[in-house]
DNA sequence: AATATGCTAGTTTTT
DNA sequence: CTAGCATATT
């Protein structure tokens, strides 16, 4: 709520803050004491260009929280003059409780605190108009599209195109849109033949979607940066009206921050430079989703002058931890460097240990855990299930665990996950209330129009659209009218007219301040039917969606209004629920940044697997690279003990497969690994578990040097030389199909995935290898390829 | 219009 | 192998 009282003018924001003020600001700073030198340097250097490098566990957010402190205890500014960001609503809450515990109550909450996609909101309400041409502009109360509405809306238009929506899907599109929005890139500015991308229409398609999106008044995420970067640039004075209310500028976790956001910085910074970037170049782990680790790395080019702070005391981890974490990522080429250091007790090793598949990996982890929580183990004794947690490279390891502790019946929690408002349950319900509150949002219609079912449908909301389109109406009116007119008859017409009349009866109510907005939602939901419509699933899950319903309008509670929660909920999606029972966590390498935990698992780390193929097929060393950083990340979550694992066989898509241990193991420093042998494998030294590493250590030396010459780099690289050259050669033919004759060795085109090699096939089913790895694809899908094959003469 | 079958793809995730 | 989607069937 706090979010929104800016009780600051905006012209009045501008003016000096007055002298007497800032006399009065100056109060002693005990705070200052409790710093180490460097996170003191950090708070003190308040003017100019500051980059504070913080490693994992170094004191950052308090260093920052502190600096923030220090500025408005010295009157340099006022809380309504510093932007604070952050990439997360979470880490936005967190620093907003630790500068109230600094300061007391003496300060009124920090209105610019939040995510840069919150802020940006609040910037783009007050100058909506502007954003558009003249003919078609937003409006101030433009709506949020979230994810779902994205894919929706463009799957429609890929439908007007005829495009085929099999080879050209909607998500794809929108993650490329995504891209070009990430890059501050509107449909004007797609460098040359970029707009060819999907099907040679990306930047058509594009356009469209961003005329649809203003004439429906709304903007999605990637927009909210886009749009204010553009205003930015397009209208000076406005710019420079920002750029005065701002005095000092602070971003948190700046590593991850994309071009978007690097300019939407830049652009408010550059007038007064007064701009402390918090970050670590070692912990970027979102490169695929558009961050740019060269934003931290040119942070000094960027802004002449910049003061560099290192934070290098680490409070988090033991000296082996420490130790081990470095030395791995010390692989990676152009870090800014840091030296991390700590005074703790030197603390165990971090283990390592291999199994012969993931269900024994999984067993092992397990008794530990057990063991550690009955207090079996002196060295670390007896801990809470809350100290413990596994942390895996991809979600569908999870399984194995979960399969593993239900049946010993061991504790856990999934961390990240399916997120409360993205349920479907959720959503839908959701989308009844933003129809009460604004009667003109098509895509909720769409979404609701028969869910519960009401016998309509894809024709008759085709009517609807056609209806809706003629008469110029939202699609709610359309449906009335079409109901009115009888172009909808039958059993639909009577299910639509009550829907629509109802429809009408709750958005009166919506606007009427005298009806309580929770037993309006709740009617809602009963008498649309939506209620009964889970009571009457037999589906296992269904009870567990209508706990969700109940709790959804139990958080309406704390809301004035249903339009205060909808406006909420577009840019809050989170949700924590508080640890209350013992359980050990389970959650992906990327959902365990910021945190920390005494006792770590990393299994899984396998060549593969961990690093990613996919990740080093997409983007080569970079992807390797980022790789390593979350392998960083992993064994940095750790304060007291960090086990690393790997199985040699591991089940993978319904099929046994064997692997070898991840390149990464070979890079750890030996003096801080201790290697296990696991139970079973009597006298080790041998077996797919210690047999591999014992040998890979040998290397490990030599290796140093250059890892990307290192026996496991080339040897994954011979590997694949021999798998793209197969041997057999045997002719199918495709029945109905007498051109497209295949043999294994074929090189072949694919309208999505461009052109591979037939590895091996199976009645009509190919398995290609394509640049992005393999795949397994019906005959029909492809061709021959055209460039360079040895079926360039079959006639076609 | 609702349900059954068939196919394909299959990391990481916030806003 | 399996979830999610798109097409085929009733």
């Amino acid at each position: 709520m706090s979010n929104f009282d800016d009780s600051d003018a905006f012209e009045a924001a501008a003016a000096p803050v007055p002298l007497s003020q800032r006399a009065m600001g100056v109060r002693p700073a005990p705070y200052l004491d409790e710093l180490n030198p460097a996170q003191r340097d950090a708070v003190e250097a308040l003017d100019g260009p500051v980059l504070l490098l913080a490693g994992a566990g170094t004191g950052k957010t308090r260093a920052l929280t502190t600096r923030i402190a220090h500025l408005l205890n010295l009157g340099r500014a006022r809380p309504g003059q510093i932007l604070a960001v952050t990439f997360t609503n979470k880490a936005a809450r967190e620093m907003k409780n630790r500068i109230g515990r600094l300061l007391g109550e003496m300060v009124e909450g920090m209105p610019w605190l939040g995510t840069f996609h919150s802020i940006s909101v609040k910037i783009l309400r007050r100058h909506a108009e502007l954003i558009g041409d003249g003919a078609l502009h937003l409006k101030p109360s433009f709506t949020i599209l979230d994810t779902d509405d994205q894919v929706r809306l463009l799957k429609q238009l890929i439908q007007a195109e005829n495009i085929d929506e099999k080879r050209w899907p909607a998500r794809q599109l929108a993650h490329l849109i995504d891209g070009w929005k990430n890059r501050c890139l509107s449909p004007a500015k797609l460098p040359q033949g970029e707009e060819r991308a999907f099907d040679g229409r990306g930047g058509r398609l594009y356009a469209a979607y961003q005329r649809r999106l203003l004439e429906l008044n709304a903007v999605d995420f990637g927009d909210l940066l886009m749009h204010c970067v553009n205003l930015f640039q397009a209208h000076p004075d406005v710019l420079r009206g920002w750029q005065d209310r701002f005095r000092y500028i602070l971003v948190d976790e700046y590593q991850d921050t994309n071009t978007a956001q690097y300019m939407w910085l830049r652009l408010l910074a550059q007038a007064h430079r007064n701009i402390c970037c918090v970050g670590d170049d070692d912990q970027s782990i979102y490169g695929w989703r558009g961050a740019e680790v060269g934003n931290i790395l040119r942070f000094e080019s960027d802004f002449p002058g910049a003061q560099v702070i290192r934070l290098e005391q680490n409070y988090r981890s033991t000296p082996h931890i420490l130790a081990a974490a470095s030395g791995l990522i010390a692989a990676n080429k152009g870090r800014l460097g840091k030296t991390l250091w700590t005074e703790a007790e030197e603390g165990e090793r971090v283990r390592l240990i291999g199994h012969w598949d993931s269900e024994a990996e999984a067993r092992w982890i397990g008794e530990e855990i057990e063991a550690f929580h009955g207090g079996h183990r002196h060295s670390v004794g007896r801990r809470s299930l809350n100290d413990i947690a596994i942390l895996v490279r991809a979600s569908h390891q999870m399984r194995a665990f979960e399969d593993r502790f239900m049946t010993i019946g061991l504790p856990y929690r999934v961390i990240g996950g399916p997120r409360f408002y993205e349920r479907q349950e959720i959503r839908d319900a959701m989308a009844y209330f933003r129809l009460a509150v604004s009667p003109t949002d098509d895509l909720a219609f769409e979404r609701i129009v028969n869910v519960p079912k009401r016998g309509l449908g894809d024709k008759a909301v085709q009517k609807i659209q056609v209806e809706a389109r003629e008469r110029g109406l939202s699609l709610l009116e359309g449906a009335a009218s079409a109901v009115a007119t009888g172009a909808i008859g039958g059993k639909g017409a009577g299910a639509l007219r009550q829907f629509t009349e109802a429809m009408g009866r709750w958005h009166a109510d919506a606007l009427d301040s005298r009806v309580n907005h929770v037993e309006l939602a709740e009617r809602i939901l009963d008498e649309s039917g939506y209620t009964a419509m889970w009571q009457n699933d037999k589906n296992p899950d269904a009870p567990g969606r209508l706990d969700n319903l109940k709790e959804l309008v139990k958080a309406l509670e704390e809301f004035e209004n249903l339009q205060g929660f909808l406006e909420h909920v577009a840019l809050v999606m989170d949700n924590d629920k508080g640890e209350q029972s013992e359980e050990v966590s389970i959650m992906t390498l990327h959902a365990a940044k910021g945190l920390e935990y005494p006792i770590v698992f990393l299994p899984g780390w396998e060549d593969g697997l961990f690093p990613s193929q996919r990740s080093m097929d997409e983007s080569g060393m970079k992807g390797l690279e980022e790789e390593r950083r979350l392998a960083y990340v992993g064994i940095t979550r750790g304060e007291e003990l960090v086990t690393i694992s790997f199985a040699g066989n591991r089940r993978m898509y319904g099929q046994w497969q064997s692997s070898l241990p991840s390149r990464f193991i070979d890079e750890l420093p030996e003096d801080h690994v201790e290697v296990l042998t696991p139970p079973g494998l009597y006298g080790g030294g041998y077996g797919a578990a210690a047999q591999p590493f014992a040998q890979s250590v040998m290397h490990e030396r030599a290796a140093r040097a250059d890892v990307y010459n290192s026996p496991g780099w080339k040897r994954m690289q011979e590997r694949s030389a021999q798998r793209a050259q197969p041997v057999h050669r045997t002719p199918v033919v495709i029945d109905a199909e007498p051109a497209a004759r295949f043999s294994v060795g074929d090189r072949v085109f694919h309208q999505k995935f461009g052109n591979g090699t037939i590895m091996g096939i199976a009645e009509d089913t190919l398995t290609i290898q394509f640049p992005t790895g393999f795949k397994t694809v019906k005959a029909g899908y492809v061709q021959p390829s055209s460039g360079g094959g040895a079926l360039d003469d079959v006639p076609f």
